[in-house]
DNA sequence: CGCCGGAATCTGTGATCACATATGTCAACG
DNA sequence: CGTTGACATATGTGATCACAGATTCCGGCG
């Protein structure tokens, strides 16, 4: 019945072209390439990365489900810009979440798991220094690190909030921002050795509400984006 | 600059058939009249709902990012189904985002919102006697509720949950679940009436907690749904 | 100069088709 | 009887096209 199970072998992964141009628009959003409130057409982009108009259609329908796009007017795709309101709310969201799952991941944790978050956090140091992306390095070790709590819905939400936030996150660059993180996710480490599940969740409120303020600061001070 | 602001008209809503579409897949499953594991196939629906393909596979793929449907195999939509372990966690996720929402929502509301909530707590009880969809009325209640909170953000992760959980609180109808729900939407007005937050969070906690009870004892024992 | 109107263009939507491939059926062979 | 192989069917994906309607631009009128 079970078919030859040799390890030489690994798995073809059959990405279809929808997965690939999805990923490729989510991270040029993301890396905060395009400005918030930015107009997309499923032409353009299907004429920039070299596809037909049908997998771009089913992006940006996707993004908009996950409301990274918003659609004003009947036939309009635009990217969906936070209001300091709504940033503060996923602030609150974020920190009764992510605290949640850090402390579940501090009782979870084994001794392998932390040595693991030790090697990314090196990673997210250097990456620092040399001075490229560590944004990205900076995400691997809060999600790696919620992965421990074995919620995965809502590591879901979380990733969703994420998301919604990225945008912001790379628009601003947070330059001075990064330093900062470096000492709270030292403590997040120091306190997952010692199992003292408050200190690790107070160390990453600390962490958010670090990289929540330089955004904040920088934000224009009126509500939204005055988007053009 | 400004057209003729004439209160006669009422705007045109021009609901694209994508959305007719999605509306009425997803009232089909929310109803329960798919079970939780089946396939779903995108000729199958285009020829129920008498529209061409493309409609459904939107729809489809947006139903898919509300994880509503998850495909197992390269061509395969199919219904999710919700082990036992994650509808737990989703009702942790309730008891803390909806239990939150209501604490605000007891802060902020009006005499007038009180009052509106009473009568669809009316609406919810004549419904619950007559015998059909309560649950529709009981949903009303809560989201009135919730949207006192003015968290948008919460609230749409609240939707998403509920969304997550409702095929399984419709193919279980929760016969007797009714009852108790009467009991804990009134003890939640009154807490609303003198202002007492902590009062009514408690009482959407019951609330919460009473419907996943006989939701929990009619699962089936074991981990997921056999499914065929 | 300001406002209105019509043509041209652009855009998302929906339909139809071609294609690769997964699935199911069934006969032939061991 | 169980397994294998080929053939037939079904399905999602991606491409292309037609269409309605929104937007833009420009000319003409007041």
């Amino acid at each position: 019945m079970e078919a030859q199970t040799n390890k030489a072998f690994r798995r073809i992964s059959h990405e279809t072209l929808n997965e690939q141009v999805y990923q490729e628009i989510r991270r040029v959003i993301m890396a905060g390439l395009l400005q918030p409130g930015s107009v997309v057409t499923i032409r353009g982009l299907a004429a920039q990365l070299g596809t037909s108009t049908m997998p771009v259609r089913d992006a940006l329908r996707r993004l908009l489900a996950e409301r990274i796009l918003v659609m004003d007017g009947p036939r309009r795709y635009r990217l969906r810009v936070l209001s300091r309101g709504e940033f503060e709310e996923i602030l609150c969201l974020r920190l009764s979440l992510e605290g949640e799952l850090t402390e579940l991941a501090t009782l979870c944790a084994a001794q392998q798991d932390i040595e693991t978050l030790n090697q990314i956090q090196r990673r997210f140091e250097s990456s620092l220094k040399s001075g490229d992306n560590f944004l990205e390095a900076n995400q691997d070790f809060h999600f790696a690190l919620y992965a421990l709590a074995q919620r995965p819905i809502t590591l879901s939400l979380v990733r969703s909030l994420w998301m919604q936030v990225g945008p912001l996150l790379n628009h601003y660059r947070m330059q001075q921002g990064g330093e900062l993180a470096v000492e709270h996710h030292r403590a997040v480490l120091a306190a997952l050795k010692k199992r003292n599940a408050p200190a690790a969740r107070a160390a990453i409120a600390a962490d958010l509400n670090d990289a929540a303020r330089v955004i904040l600061d920088e934000l224009p001070a009126g509500a939204d984006d005055p988007l053009q």
